[in-house]
DNA sequence: CGATTAAGCGCC
DNA sequence: AAACGGCGCTTAATCG
């Protein structure tokens, strides 16, 4: 399969741009730009803009050498001619085509070439178009080369060598990059107005649109929380990494003195371990030794030491000395979000990622990491939660009215399942944990061995407990089934507002149901955080800087904080899909909750 | 040396 | 027949 065209060899001469071709980019139906930088961090530099634009028949386009180190063939450009060109590629009424479009944005505003807007013009993002329209097998992303192969053909041999050069843009003249640049920019330019086409075909235009529109803001929303960061408390970090630190080292002493001399590598820890331990080990697929927690655990003091040391090492790895290496020249962590970054339509964030810290205490070594973030002064950090959103969305999805009516009455949902379960038994603690990790399994399309391995019981019973909750909920199963009919008969599962996710020949139909359930939640917090960051917009006390899956973040004026509260449970309610949870009657409520994290509430 | 894989583990 | 879904980060080990 021959590539498309693109508009230029990397050989050929490279004309400078004009005032006629900054008229035409404001005058084409559609313009890609891509940013090349001196890495990805915060702080990473803007190296050059590379533009690509459409005129009658044709394909044109720029690199825009912002930073390169000075050449003889190639000068920097002047700031207004940077400014002219973003105003002409930024016009309100005409879309811009992008590849990861937060990523540039928020390099351009944070580097002065672009005040963030609201909402225009839109964004249309080629990753994100990717996941509406196409399937993905396991590993198989969004990036441009991927992208590129699957729906253009694949790229020419020469931009193969790119990638190793990646690192070191920054020390290469703007003439060596501009080819591979102003590529980028073409193919983005390309693949957006491929996918358009396709989305128009696979969509309904009313939908598409919606679609779009909403998805355009939510990128611009996105960019604004990057850029606006949230606060670490460097000192609490400090004096929590040097304890543990100290105690790591304890452990290092005492396993040493136990044949373990480093604590980090398997091989070691399995070199140390007595004989019989080993012996009795599980094994992974590979066939080699399991050595985590669930196998060490209750294995002896040599073995309980070296999880302790574990637990330890990834808390001062990650969230204390990690966290503390990524704060940014403004003192402030930026972490990086990618709107197409699962398969699912949630959002994925990393360096670092601020959606896997163990916020509650769960009795690992290293406890709580809440007290690491703090506010400004005078600011107070605040997490509003919906509660048991997915399992309310699968109540509503499988029209399930027993659970309609557990939570119409603020019931605990778990012991509730436990309740139907077993009718005749009163619901103690072990009881309610079977609920719970039944209701999960639901929503995970877990089985009798998930449920086995996450309680402890053997399979054999895991099976008979599986089957009564299937029993106390049978249109639950009704609709597991359903959504994997639909997944196999028509190649995709439909959101409550019309995203499609496509299935891959991989996956499972048992995914169908967890995938609507992770779906349909990620479309309704999308919805939440623009009803809310309007309403901040307008009150003016705080902004959104975390979204956590089911949950939204935000840094309020701390004298604010109970206006906050009312404003952000009635929009997070209000944004649930209410012919959605009006199926059954009683409807599904939707609740939301709230934690203090900073200042943290009183125990 | 850099890139990649495996194992392990944190979150929802 | 069987299948717990979705992520990112760190270290060690391995490979070219």
């Amino acid at each position: 399969m021959s590539y498309y065209a693109l508009s230029f060899e990397p050989g050929d001469v490279e004309e400078p741009l004009t005032a006629e071709d900054i008229a035409a980019i404001a005058a084409s139906d559609m313009v890609a730009i891509d940013t090349e930088t001196t890495g990805l961090d915060y702080d990473s530099r803007i190296l050059g803009i590379s533009v690509a634009w459409r005129v009658p028949g044709a394909m044109h386009s720029a690199y825009l050498n912002l930073s390169h180190p000075l050449s003889l063939f190639s000068a920097r450009i002047d700031d207004d001619i940077v400014a002219d060109v973003m105003r002409a590629v930024f016009e309100p009424d005409r879309p811009v085509a992008l590849l990861n479009a937060v990523f540039d944005i928020e390099k351009l505003s944070r580097w002065g070439h672009l005040e963030l807007p609201i909402e225009y013009p839109y964004l249309y993002d080629a990753q994100i178009l990717a996941r509406w329209l196409m399937s993905f097998e396991k590993f198989q992303g969004v990036s441009m080369e991927k992208l590129v192969s699957r729906r253009l053909g694949g790229m020419p041999p020469w931009m193969s060598s790119m990638k190793k050069m990646r690192s070191k843009l920054g020390t290469l003249p703007a003439e060596k990059v501009s080819p591979y640049a102003r590529a980028d920019a073409e193919f983005t330019l390309m693949l957006v107005e491929d996918l358009m086409r396709e989305g128009r075909l696979l969509y309904d235009d009313e939908v598409l649109d919606t679609m779009l529109e909403r998805e355009s803001r939510f990128l611009w929303l996105l960019t604004r929380i990057q850029r606006h960061g949230i606060l670490l408390d460097l000192e609490e970090i400090h004096e929590r990494s040097v304890r543990m630190t100290a105690d790591m080292q304890e452990l290092r002493a005492f396993l040493k003195q136990n044949g373990i001399h480093n604590p980090d590598s398997r091989d070691s820890v399995l070199k140390g371990l007595p004989m019989h331990i080993v012996a009795g080990l599980p094994q992974t697929d590979n066939g080699n030794y399991k050595i985590d927690s669930a196998a060490l655990a209750g294995k002896g003091p040599v073995a309980e030491a070296v999880l302790r040391y574990r637990s330890l090492g990834k808390a001062v790895g990650t969230w204390l000395d990690g966290f503390r290496s990524k704060v940014a020249s403004d003192g402030r962590l930026h972490p990086r979000f990618r709107a197409a970054g699962t398969v699912s339509g949630r959002l994925s964030c990393n360096e670092p990622n601020l959606q896997a810290v163990p916020l509650a205490d769960r009795g690992a070594a290293f406890g709580s990491l809440m007290g690491i973030f703090k506010a400004a002064p005078g600011f107070s950090l605040l997490a509003a939660d919906y509660e048991q959103a997915e399992l309310r969305t699968c109540a509503a999805y499988a029209k399930s009215t027993a659970m309609a009516n557990a939570f119409k009455n603020g019931e605990d949902i778990h012991s509730f399942a436990a309740s139907l379960m077993w009718p005749d038994s009163e619901i103690n603690y072990e009881l309610r944990q079977l609920g719970k990790r039944c209701n999960y399994c639901t929503t995970y399309g877990g089985g009798y061995r998930a449920l086995a391995e996450n309680t402890g019981i053997p399979e054999s019973e895991a099976k008979i407990v599986i089957n009564t909750y299937r029993r106390a909920f049978p249109e639950l199963v009704a609709a597991q089934n359903r959504a994997g009919d639909v997944w196999e008969q028509r190649g995709y599962i439909t959101m409550w507002n019309g995203r499609r996710h496509y299935k891959s020949p991989n996956d499972g139909s048992y995914k169908a149901f967890n995938q609507v359930m992770q779906g349909d939640v990620a479309e309704l917090v999308k919805d939440a955080m623009l009803s809310v960051d309007a309403r901040f917009a307008e009150m003016g006390v705080g902004n959104i800087v975390l979204q956590i899956h089911d949950s939204i973040e935000v840094e309020v004026q701390t004298d604010a904080v109970e206006d906050v509260k009312a404003m952000m449970r009635k929009e997070m309610v209000a944004a649930a899909p209410l012919h959605i949870m009006n199926r059954t009657e009683p409807p599904i409520t939707m609740d939301v909750g709230f934690e203090n994290w900073y200042p943290e509430e009183d125990e």
